[in-house]
DNA sequence: TAGTAAATGCAATCGTGTTGCATTAGTGTT
DNA sequence: AACACTAATGCAACACGATTGCATTTACTA
């Protein structure tokens, strides 16, 4: 779900974070907390066309390194990005939901609120995280069939 | 587990899928079968010399249009093929099983024998498959440390 | 064994990811 | 408010996997 915030809520996180308030930071927050899909690099590109590909790529990976978004590849193997749910810190995130990559319109939904179940690994194995992918149809999708 | 197969074999596994039998199908085919890791284009690459880089990308499409073998994305984004199991029909793969990523040699074990337990998507999302990823030591690699 | 369609090799292109370096812009201090 | 300092940005260039077009070769079939 779409989380709303405003410009000052987002100048606080970067803040928060030690992170330089820009123009471009705060534009890419608050694109990606107005979307209720994970955003790819090329989604950014073509809405700021004015921002470098380079800044683009560079802020993604400090806002991932610092807790605030989480990567998640769609089915071409593309990184997305998504905000994080507030368990997510610095080099720690929690993003062990359900990621749903839907086949027709492409997007990458976050279902925070599904819990993985448990997981027995075969002996040896030790692991350190867990994602579980679904692909399908989105609801807005599935409805236009 | 690596599935030990002959050249007969890979040869009856071409004829069924009404492929033609050539040198480098049938060298992709023992590589796979004899690996019990996915194998990444690269790989195939740095083995083949011989063989065009072109033509494995191709091998490698059309064997998954066939449903002989599948495609997993690696931690970097890479496309990883490992041959399917028995339940795999074109076009209709039963790859629902437990992808490990093993963060320090980047190998990707297809755990088949691990069944996913059920999952209930939120109201509207229709999936068609799905797939769990783990990360973090394979065996061999948690001797080590 | 000759003909045909499929498979391969080669050249070239695209897209994402990545690094180095010069320039610009935030931020804390006087 | 001007300054200094560091972080952030823009630009150029590169790495590499994925992908297409086309000419050539190879495998099957009649």
């Amino acid at each position: 779900m779409a989380q709303v915030k405003n410009t000052y809520q987002f100048e606080d996180l970067l803040e928060k974070h030690q992170l330089k308030k820009t123009g471009a930071r705060l534009r890419v927050l608050s694109m990606m907390y107005a979307k209720n899909t994970a955003t790819s690099q090329p989604d950014l590109e073509s809405v700021m066309h004015d921002i470098d590909r380079v800044t683009l790529y560079r802020i993604l990976n400090v806002f991932e390194e610092k807790g605030i978004i989480h990567k998640v590849f769609d089915l071409n193997g593309t990184a997305n990005y998504a905000v994080c749910s507030s368990g997510c810190h610095e080099h720690h995130h929690h993003d062990e939901h359900l990621h749903f990559n839907c086949t027709a319109c492409k997007g990458v939904f976050c279902l925070n609120e599904l819990s993985l179940p448990a997981i027995n690994l075969p002996e040896g194995f030790q692991a350190s995280g867990f994602t579980l992918y679904a692909s399908g149809l989105c609801p807005k999708c599935n409805k236009m069939q």
